[in-house]
DNA sequence: TATTGACAGATGTATATACAAGTTATAAGA
DNA sequence: TCTTATAACTTGTATATACATCTGTCAATA
């Protein structure tokens, strides 16, 4: 879809060195100049690059020195954005199964889709549960609305709906809310991941939106507490936490 | 500290001004070159600004039509950044109290600092309580490593210990890196918690810090898991998933 | 020896310009 | 009426330039 621009190809390339370990943890990137050179760009475009790898925690830019590579191993890599189960997998290397219990057309509760909706809409209801290694990790309940999403084969559903969506539909998938919150499961999460009556499980709720902020897919993931990993990587923002209006120009010309 | 630069306060003065309804939810904001007239800068300076908001989720940046006041609700705003108790609280409006149970100096084995650490290292070691009306919630263990922070004094573990940080030590708390999962408690957390003796817990622990990627701080925080919530906004990127290296003007001039 | 100062090299910030590409409204045309 | 083309306005990308600021090194100096 998109990505075909200079600073994200450049970006990649440096990810996947990073990967690759052609620049190793702890080393310094070639500085900004050189890679300007290396590229063939300005370095404004080379900036935007470093600073998509400094904002997933790939890098640590440090003012007077240079971009140090950040000591993040595969299996701590952030799992907290927008990730299909499928780039996960292949991500982390687990060697995991998807189970479809349902996938059918459905009218989609307003309450489903937020408190202050008020009309009902039709989508698809897709269950899915993902083993991991035999064993029961994950229950998926997938809603995704129509429109956007018109069609949604089967063949689709078990691989991956996020490949289908992008690649197939050609849909520009953007955002998303999480929640995460511990919960008593209902009957069917708890058969479905082998829990004790008593137990609980680890609710994981989204919305997913388009770049042109449609809101295109409602999941909640019911995880297994004792299977349950979620790993993040965040950087120190300011920008909400002080409340003065700046003075004088701001008001107009 | 930082945050004095135009881009940075431009951000943060619309932000209040989405926060104050001034610019509405829904609503674009005005285009980036009425901005530059608006704040007196070129097009790049507003658009880093932009960049921010966007970043944090307040907007969605729309090719062809303008910047989008998103529907964040004020309590459905992440808390998955790097955000100290006290500013959560006074984000969030919550009225909680924080109980000190501990704070002494003391030596970190190396086991807690990472699994490849060799030496151990001195710092400071806090326990705190946190209640919210009245109910235990959070228990928070915190290391401090010296060197960087040569003093806490207990003023500051019953305010804020990042305030003192960033403000009074002048540290550049800059990264940090998140791990949540749910386990048993051990005494200490049952008890403080109120916690049935079979009950689970959710932990969410956490290596932070400094621009220049000295580590500062390993939190440990223990939450009952039915008042847990973690609120998350996540932008979908795309630079780690292909995997092919850029061909041809990438070995170097 | 120890401190200071100058310098080179690195990233940070701000500006200006040009063009590409998406959106919307309007006017021209069939 | 409906469709199409155009124009105006929007954001996206890339380049070039200038200067600020921080880091490290090294030489001059006290």
């Amino acid at each position: 879809m998109a990505a075909l621009n200079k600073q994200n190809l450049i970006a990649q390339d440096i990810a996947s060195k990073i990967k690759h370990k052609i620049y190793q943890t702890n080393t310094y990137l070639p500085s900004e100049h050189q890679l300007c050179d290396l590229y063939g760009t300005s370095r404004e475009t080379i900036r935007k690059a470093l600073d998509q790898l400094n904002e997933l925690g790939l890098i640590q830019k440090i003012k007077g020195r240079g971009s140090l590579v950040l000591d993040i191993q595969r299996y701590t890599f952030p799992i907290s954005g927008i990730t299909s189960f499928k780039e996960l997998n292949a991500t982390l290397g687990m060697h995991a199964v998807t189970k479809i219990l349902h996938l059918k057309k459905t009218t989609i509760p307003p309450c489903e889709i937020s408190k202050s909706a008020v009309k009902s809409q039709p989508g698809f209801f897709v269950e899915r549960l993902r083993l991991i290694a035999d064993t029961p990790a994950v229950l998926d309940r997938d809603y995704l609305l129509t429109p956007p999403v018109t069609k949604l084969p089967k063949t689709a559903a078990a691989d991956s709906i996020y490949d289908y969506l992008e690649n197939d539909l050609g849909l520009n998938i953007s955002y998303a809310t999480k929640e995460i919150t511990v919960e008593k499961p209902d009957d069917t999460v708890r058969q479905a991941l082998d829990l004790p009556s008593d137990g609980l499980v680890v609710a994981v709720r989204s919305h997913s939106y388009l770049a042109d902020t449609t809101l295109f897919q409602i999941t909640a993931s019911f995880h297994r507490p004792d299977k349950f990993k979620f790993i993040d990587f965040a950087r120190r923002k300011r920008v909400l936490s002080s409340d003065k209006p700046l003075g004088g120009n701001t008001s107009g010309k």
